[in-house]
DNA sequence: CATGTTTGTCGTAAAGCTGTAATATCCATG
DNA sequence: CATGGATATTACAGCTTTACGACAAACATG
């Protein structure tokens, strides 16, 4: 999973390493400037994930750096999430009119805000938060139904869909035929062993990427397994 | 635009008529119930767009009936807004994690309250606050009941139209024809699913301008996708 | 009320998927 | 290296799902 990027405006040099250290230890990728101009050549230079911005900063307000995140439409549809003292509750509405997504109010935790984020990433790409299925180089989008491989779009039956989807929740994990008949066909199918081979053949064509290796490992009188190749 | 429908989950009466009124006042249906089983049940029946959930609620708990409603399909998407006391940073974050999407902190000002709804809808569900739908060349104009590709109006149908409005909120997303059927034609409909493939026909006929591929995904043996091409 | 549009349903054609069986190949072991 | 057991591969007929065209009823519109 690529790390979802962040882009943290802030002035106070204190809470802004406290913030950048926190959520890098949870595996996001953060910038940060304590300049509202500065955000915004960064946000431009390559966008970001999602925003926070404290509302009281130098140079342009956070106000006017929200508002033209909006009308840029590289950055239109980031979501952003301000920070605000608490008492302000006009910058607070003032703040969801002009576009942002969210807001907290200081003081806060950063256990809070990392909820938040993760919470906002997940609505608003859930691909970030983790709802898509990886292993090795295979990606699986179950909301879209989409497999990809090395940036390939794979074509794949349903049948061999929902068998590659049942091997990517268990990775590395080997299955007999049995175990696969009831997992992927459902408890109590009167289906032949046997075609599970020949569907772990479909399945290992429809994966088949250039010279990529086959996944799926063979264990001889038990089942397969997927390996992250 | 219809109004929005929005579920109001409160068991303290003063404050559930002063919401009720002001959210009326702005033109959203609010239906409004004390008790969290009750909620549930409205929920099913009639999925609202937004639901306002008390945290301390009499029956089921705030947080059980915000799990339930994530965990049925139905529900599944529906944003969700807590309202909190202000002191328990635990139960907000507990609730984000479950998967409400926002919280406010009582007490607070309906103006607040107001905003923050306007704000996530106009995230989640943009057409239901006349924003503009975007999905690869393809755009709907929600208040002008107008769609355009590639600067060439076209003519769509009403239950097309609605087709297309329902797809372009989730892009990429593959439906059933009985999620199609509940989002398009209304909860409960009494329709064949397999109308559901004469009317995708139609509206892909309707968006086809040139030689522009098709946006339409068949997922065979689970649904249609639009895809932004 | 006449006219054109929209809507849901059918029947059929076309496309795609599935399970099985027959055959070839692999592999551990004596 | 011969052998028996297990897996791989191929072909195919039957089946399921989707696409398409046509139609009558319902609806809207002037």
């Amino acid at each position: 999973m690529a790390a979802p990027k962040l882009l943290l405006v802030e002035d106070d040099p204190a809470l802004a390493e406290l913030l950048e250290y926190r959520f890098q230890a949870e595996g996001y990728a953060v910038r940060t400037t304590a300049d509202g101009d500065e955000a915004l050549i960064l946000a431009d230079e390559d966008a970001p994930d999602l925003v926070i911005l404290d509302w009281m900063i130098e140079g342009t307000s956070g106000i006017e750096v929200c508002r033209r995140l909006r009308r840029d439409k590289a950055t239109a549809h980031v979501p952003i999430i301000m920070l605000t003292a608490r008492e302000a509750e006009d910058d607070r509405v003032r703040g969801l009119e002009t576009g942002a997504d969210d807001y907290v109010t200081k003081p806060f935790s950063p256990r809070e805000l990392l909820a938040r984020v993760s919470a906002v990433l997940r609505r608003v790409r859930p691909a970030l938060a983790g709802e898509m299925l990886e292993v090795g180089d295979l990606k699986l989008d179950p909301v879209a139904h989409r497999v990809e491989r090395r940036g390939n779009q794979l074509s794949v039956g349903p049948t061999e869909y929902r068998l590659l989807k049942f091997f990517m929740e268990s990775p590395g994990r080997v299955f007999s035929r049995g175990q696969l008949l009831d997992g992927v066909w459902g408890t109590g199918s009167e289906i032949e062993e046997r075609t599970v081979d020949v569907h772990i053949r479909r399945l290992r064509k429809a994966i088949t990427v250039g010279t990529a290796p086959d996944p799926i490992r063979t264990v001889r009188s038990a089942g397969y397994a997927l390996e992250a190749v």
